[in-house]
DNA sequence: AGATGTCTGTCGCGGCGGCGACATAATGCT
DNA sequence: AGCATTATGTCGCCGCCGCGACAGACATCT
């Protein structure tokens, strides 16, 4: 699991089912992996397919999505090395409720879904670590909520921008944001118009929250949460 | 489990972790409960409390949800009997993330942690039904996302009633919500003001969609869904 | 180099809906 | 019953932000 794995929590991370297991538990697990690559762009399973498989990620970055009828995307999750995707419902033909699609190209490993099921039977220790992992996910959902249902724009892409530099919170150095997101991206993931990220995105960059090397993001963490905090405070 | 309990799903029910256990299984958790009555607007427990429990609903209603720091309230779920709360993260240390408020006067089971910690490393088969069903709350999560950031005020309460008429997407006859809801309680549901759900409900009122019948919503499902249904076409 | 597609930047109109400010009704408490 | 509290109803202002419409910038391919 590299740098971005870490960076995207809490925000939407939360795949790391197998974070914690035994190197024992881990070499069970070795033996029925299929490995495959995916290039940038390509549909790894569609909302309405049936769910067969678990998916771990081993490199490149994984793009979690639901799509509304009018053709919206409501981005759920950027994933990264480490992380593990796919449906954690063991009953059979369930379907998945969203699209997966490689963010760049990638290496997956796949493990079909009757043998995560025995090994789970076999090794409870495994199951109370994926609850673990899951019930955080659900916090952390509710988090997620609050975010789109209480706060205005500017403040969802601050602290958007926080979580992905990994820093929300912690308030140290300026940091990274590994990995080239569109301004559409960053709309699908805060429920706005790629034209008002733009506008944000500029006005960040002129108030110094953040500024651009190459692609990649760099955001003044100290200065931007001290704006956030500022701005919420005002409200009330 | 009594109506309300199923009349709340898909919407945020997902609760029903102990649902498909065998009588021996729950047998053996029996003897681990302790009951306790609440009564209502009690709250059950706060947010930065430490997590020691499973709580069970016996009888009565209650209320999930988190407080933002400007005072607003988002209901995260209302659940009835049959439903069980409190943080699935088997570690110590653990706090909640949510404030959990008694709706009504209710009788609840109370499992110490670790005693459910105990039962799972035992009883693999009750672990794999628990992840389960977490995983199903998560689909249903993206789900509930996704009308937050998609969908206007109309179709974000109309889609409401008719989860909680337990009617989504079924379209049978006219439902009954059986709860004591005010309009501030739907309004932290959506997202929305205390005075905007006033007059939606007016106009669902006029319209024929709702009526009430005490304190109680009748929904006219097939009316309401094929209004919605019209209303998502003519955006596309 | 030209051509095509994708991404970024800017402006303005218009609408949804938040919110304050009441007024009135219902409900609970003692 | 009488008072306090809580819930509902109505109106209007105004600000946020969605969205169409372009115009440039940049990348990619042949």
């Amino acid at each position: 699991m590299d740098g971005w794995a870490k960076l995207i929590e809490p925000y939407l991370k939360n795949f790391h089912i197998f974070e914690g297991l035994s190197c024992d538990e881990a070499r069970k697990l070795g033996h029925m992996v299929i490995d495959k690559h995916f290039k940038a762009k390509v549909i790894i399973f569609s909302a309405d397919e049936k769910a067969e498989y678990v998916y771990l990620i081993r490199e490149g970055h994984v793009k979690l999505y639901r799509q509304t009828e009018d053709g919206r995307e409501n981005i759920i999750a950027i994933l990264g090395p480490g992380d593990v995707f796919g449906e954690f419902v063991f009953a059979e033909e369930v379907c998945h409720s969203m699209f997966a699609e490689a963010f760049e190209n990638s290496l997956l490993c796949i493990l079909p879904r009757k043998n995560v099921l025995k090994l789970l039977l076999d090794e409870p220790a495994i199951a109370l670590t994926i609850i673990n992992n899951i019930g955080k996910r659900l916090s952390q959902t509710a988090y997620f909520i609050e975010n789109l249902s209480t706060y205005d724009l500017t403040l969802r892409l601050g602290k958007l921008l926080l979580l992905l530099a990994g820093e929300y919170g912690s308030k140290t150095d300026a940091s990274k944001i590994k990995i080239r997101l569109t301004h559409q991206d960053i709309a699908n993931m805060i429920a706005t118009s790629r034209q008002t990220v733009t506008t944000l995105i500029n006005q960040f960059k002129e108030l110094g929250f953040i500024r651009y090397e190459g692609r990649e993001i760099i955001v003044n963490c100290p200065l931007l949460s001290d704006f956030i905090e500022k701005k919420q405070q005002a409200k009330s």
